[in-house]
DNA sequence: CATGAATGAGGGTTCATTCAT
DNA sequence: TATGAATGAACCCTCATTCAT
């Protein structure tokens, strides 16, 4: 789990705590139930503290969403950056790259229903979220793709910035539909992705045919 | 539009037309608003008859979005492979298997929009649309490879079905996650797709290396 | 009682009478408790209908209110100046728009609780029922004395406009402020009103001194 | 204003002060929504302390209420009383009685709108101020009355209390419907008081016609 | 002692559903 | 049969009050 509770002491003064338990439960919840179906009865209970709280901290439960929306956003893309090492063969590494979006995406289950339930309806986090945090994990693969076509490990003309932008793609569409909203066996996914990065790897292979149209 | 409601003559009694205005009233309202922050009095209204046909026709809010999850999965998938020539070049039939997927889930959008919403909070309603949808896109995308193999146009140690689910996985994350979620704009989705296409075609051209592990 | 509610069958379509019915019970639990304190729950209690109606009917409960406030303004006028017949004797016809002033108050007591309740916090609603209301009782009364000063059983320099903002805004005093708010005993109110009748009319007199200042 | 908050050192120990501020920034508030809009939050900020302190001082929101109808009443008659000179022309003293009930309601009109608020809800405010205040400023009326009989400047057969009620009755009707409730331009409710007073010393003049019924 | 964090009962309101018409 | 009036359960939220600090 990457989201758990920690308890609360009914009545003792904690502010912090009790915020954090919220954002919580809350977004267990919500993942859950959908934001609508969501009941702050339900959160407050889960959080261990009283309905009154969730509009005194976040002024409501349409606050407490976007607190919970904000609040992993910050760090996960370092995580995700910090997860993947350097490999000498790009294999390796658009490997790894996929598998962590898996894993992060598996692992952040629940603020991503989040997520991706309220981008369903508001058009707005949609973007939001397409912008902030998708287009910085994208960056990261063009920094590792443009690092491997500057070692020779990959073809001098490679479309650094469309494979990159492909990979993400997949690796998000593997990890969010597949594992996430379909809910496909881990391995099947795996091995998809494994698949998917040797084809591409060979692609890009330095030496090769050209990789501009009709080779 | 794909999706629009024929309109209905109101106190007229015409079972099937009330049927259809109410299952396409909700499919819009369910897209926009999500399943529970939908309201019932509104899916009357734009279907232009009353709040009871709900429950007299399809026993309440709940029956009436099975209807619409129903709705259309029959015809779908035929759409779909019917919307996809056979072509002598493997690369322009990928690609044109990718494009369609974009398609297909732009012009659908409402629906995708309801399908998925509900996946993310029912389980099973995401296992069955990943079982029963996209299984059988997958399995078409599967068909076009082999007859591609077995013409030679594709290298003969292909693994055709983690290709081909990984193509209809891309398929299926660039048309809903980029275009339905993150609204990216079309050209960006389309030139992602054309290097996708153009990669993964290029590394499982035949008499190339081989395709297993540590070519 | 000027304010009783008719009964109503419960489940049936009766939409008028579970009007009347919430008007009816909101005039009372708002003069009851005030506006504030008052709740929707007990309001459609002692209406006999739910909840739900006075929001559907008034649009809430501030709907409501307005509601009552209306419900009466329009023919409480009226009903005021058909009670006061016309007498030869000076006297006795203000004695009579005392009276009626104490009796109009008194009976309609509760409206009269929830109007001032309400202009005693919303200077608007003040300001409207001071014109609507008390302006059009007052021109009654300069109409009334306008007569006598016609006849000669007023003198004919009287200030009529004066006197009959005097008389009527004593009656309402009287009626308002003694008898609703104080609680003051009936026969204590009716002597006060008969000495100030009595005292306006003989300085009224004709053909005594002037009536104009330093006389 | 008659009615301002003294600042108050936040966190300092000044019971005294605090309480003061309190009721005057209670009796601001509940002039201005209503006890029971009224929130104790906006209370304990515009005197500048917490809102622990309402119920440490008064035992909680209704007695700050008791407090504030309480924290007046003392002094208000006799300002009153120092507040009108004694006239050698009789139409001068009511003339300046009735001047000081308006000036004294307009003044003081916050406290009035809570006090008048309470009493139309619960009775016993309304014949508790009926009897406590208004009794006792009628009483002064009535002794002014006496003394202008006994000089000679009213006539002997007088019926002073009646008249005093009278009086007192217009003058507080003048004051608080006029200008507090309806909010009549000043000018024209002085103008009524003005012919009132004239009107009734008329009517009460020494060697007229007896003051007695049917003269 | 003063503060403000925490509570929880109850408020107005919404809305799917039922049912008289 | 189609309508929309009527229902009532449950929601989010407010706020007086209590109590740890």
């Amino acid at each position: 789990m990457g989201e758990t509770a920690g308890d609360v002491i009914p009545g003792r003064h904690d502010r912090e705590a009790r915020e954090h338990a919220l954002i919580d439960a809350a977004t267990a919840v919500f993942a859950e139930r959908g934001f609508d179906a969501a009941t702050t009865r339900e959160i407050a209970e889960r959080a261990g503290c009283s309905e009154g709280l969730i509009h005194r901290y976040f002024g409501g439960k349409r606050g407490l969403l976007r607190a919970v929306l904000r609040s992993r956003s910050a760090t996960v893309v370092e995580e995700f950056a910090a997860a993947i090492p350097e490999y000498d063969d790009p294999f390796d590494e658009v490997h790894a790259i996929l598998r962590e979006y898996l894993l992060t995406l598996t692992t952040h289950q629940q603020s991503v229903r989040v997520h991706l339930g309220c981008a369903l309806i508001d058009p707005e986090i949609g973007v939001e979220i397409g912008t902030l945090l998708e287009d910085r994990r994208a960056a990261l693969v063009r920094e590792r793709l443009a690092r491997h076509v500057a070692r020779g490990t990959l073809a001098p003309d490679t479309d650094v910035a469309g494979i990159a932008s492909a990979i993400s793609g997949i690796g998000f569409a593997a990890g969010f539909v597949g594992a996430v909203v379909f809910q496909r066996p881990r391995e099947e996914i795996e091995r998809t992705l494994e698949t998917f990065a040797r084809a591409i790897v060979r692609g890009l292979a330095p030496g090769g045919a050209s990789n501009e149209r009709r080779a």
